[in-house]
DNA sequence: TTTTCTAAATGAAACGTTTCACTCTGCACA
DNA sequence: TGTGCAGAGTGAAACGTTTCATTTAGAAAA
């Protein structure tokens, strides 16, 4: 009795092609196929009848059974908060584009800031047979694996692992010198701690070394872990007399900080940049080429990404080093007051 | 002689632990392991053998071999063009944030609107055994895998591939009803067709359909493929009298495009809002709970990726819709005039 | 014609899981 | 004491590749 039992072998089964599948049908062996398939030499005559078959079957490579074997994924992980941040978003963007011209892929997991998903997304990455992990983390006792290559951005682990980070040290003596030469004579620094640690926390202490250098007056307000928002409206308005501000500049750790600053000194009947001129950090703009809408210091996100991607590559792990911060540039947005003219790619700002 | 033959299983290797590890380490057989692992029921006393083991080895399973065997991985593909344009950015945020809270992971493709990239993302997440693929393409031939579930936004391919997008033929309506309410006369409606195919090509219908109804004259300006943007300014150059443009109120397919549209009437002299109103759509902000800045259709981003989650992982295929529309709404930026009061939200706007 | 050599095809083993047909143990019941 | 049964552990097979020790075929040399 010919029952359609579930072992047979009809040939009209509906599941995924294999190489087996594809020898068979090209009358050539396992290894054949599996040659022609990774571009290995193969005799004219067999990888023209193979290449047929594989067109006829429509056959696609399994990556689970050629990860499983070969150990590796040409897969890269990166760990980032989210992508609703314009500066992570713009991070992910620039890696994925340096990774896959390079061959590889990205895998993307999110923290949100948070310490245990930090930790479980690296354990999930670690079950993917990632070949690296480019990790933007906030946890200081986060433990990065050993026995698979990481880099991290602006956090800096050990010198195993390297770091890839703008010049936040020199973006906060560019931020103190734009405002001088804008004639500022009492700054302030302000930043949230939960955001911002470790090589970031730099940006204060080359805007602390440029005032000194400069003889200008500055105050610094940190928030901490979990501190609201509103501690910096107490701490404005501390500083708020008959209705003017003490300080004329305001360099805010983050650009995102700085949109929200701008918001409050509104609330407070505060003109930006008429009484008080500001600067973030970090070159957010709503569109690639469109103009900055608050002036900032511009961190090299391409240059970051492709750095990252080169050295989570690198045949010669132990030839990199193990900080690498990349120059940062001044940009002028809405929020100070330019002198005469605004160079020619920051005009017909958006009001 | 004791040769240290590459064969030799030398206890101190380097190489991860598998099951087979923690088997032997805890005494007990390879399936128990799995169920273990997998929380399938097993002996409490076992369960605390394999448990220990697998803490002293540091197991984690090996997902390659998971997914060789079971043919699934948990994961689903996104192909969108890119992270560096928010609403995308804000799409795959939310679309992993969903993906996540129901234990899968995302698979994040860019096909930077390259119709070639996009047969090449899908051939590549095809290969990688994901349960499922989320598409946001612009090649109108793109063939989509029948032996994947496949759900797609913004373009609708056929019956058997739901489509989730937002309403968008309601959104134009509205922003004519908006621009009529504001006491404009004669509208213009920008578009440029190359990234904007398909259902958001009903924002005109709506927007048309709307200006008739309300008696309010309006004019049409598309862009094809290629065209650069510079025809837009001839277009609105050629409605210029006197300095003055024949509009008082541009309504443009993206936010994008409305930003763009700004900087070209500022440049021609022309403010906003004062000398013509612009409604633009997407509903693009720098950081989420900031304002808008540019007045704007807003789409449902978390509830199109929430849709478009549940949809591909839905086990009655058939079941499915085959298109749903979310509904949009309308919010206040600084490219309008607004009669009076701004609700809270949108107080104190960034200048 | 025989021998030697080379290039390339072959196919079995292995990668780390899951699955499932068996086996084993201990207990309830007669 | 014997039988039957349920619950749970066992271990071999299979998933689709890659790899590599063998085999084979064909050409060159003798």
């Amino acid at each position: 009795m010919k029952s359609t039992g579930p072992k047979e072998k009809t040939p009209g089964r509906r599941s995924k092609p294999t190489m087996s599948d594809v020898a068979r049908e090209a009358g050539v062996s396992l290894g054949t196929v599996s040659n022609v398939v990774n571009g290995l030499k193969v005799n004219e005559a067999y990888r023209l009848k193979v290449e047929e078959a594989i067109r006829k079957l429509d056959y696609q490579v399994n990556n689970s059974g050629r990860n499983l074997k070969t150990g590796h994924s040409y897969t890269i992980a990166l760990i980032i908060p989210n992508t609703r941040t314009p500066h992570f978003a713009a991070l992910a963007n620039d890696i994925n584009v340096a990774l896959v011209r390079r061959g590889y892929h990205m895998l993307l997991s999110f923290s949100d800031y948070d310490y245990k998903q930090e930790e479980e997304m690296l354990r999930f990455v670690r079950q993917n047979n990632v070949d690296g992990i480019i990790a933007l983390t906030y946890n200081p006792r986060l433990e990065l694996p050993v026995d698979i290559p990481c880099v991290t951005i602006d956090r800096f682990f050990s010198a195993q692992v390297p770091c890839v980070t703008a010049d936040n040290y020199n973006g906060g003596r560019i931020a103190a010198e734009k405002f001088a030469e804008l004639g500022c004579r009492k700054l302030a620094f302000l930043r949230i701690g939960s955001v911002l640690t470790n090589e970031p926390n730099k940006r204060k202490d080359g805007f602390a070394a440029a005032c000194l250098e400069y003889g200008v007056d500055f105050d610094v307000k940190l928030l901490t872990d979990g501190e609201p928002m509103s501690r910096f409206e107490d701490f404005l308005r501390e500083h708020l007399h008959d209705g003017r501000l003490d300080f004329d500049g305001i360099f805010c750790a983050t650009d995102n900080l700085a949109y929200r600053v701008i918001r409050m000194l509104s609330g407070m009947g505060i003109k930006v940049p008429e009484d008080v001129q500001v600067i973030g950090f970090d070159g957010i703009r709503m569109f690639g080429d469109l103009n900055y809408i608050c002036s900032t210091i511009v961190q090299p996100v391409t240059d970051i990404a492709e750095t990252c991607v080169e050295m989570i590559l690198s045949k010669d792990l132990a030839a990199r080093p193990s900080l690498v911060c990349l120059p940062v540039r001044y940009a002028a947005g809405g929020t100070t007051r330019e002198p005469e003219e605004i160079p020619e790619e920051f005009r017909g700002d958006i009001k």
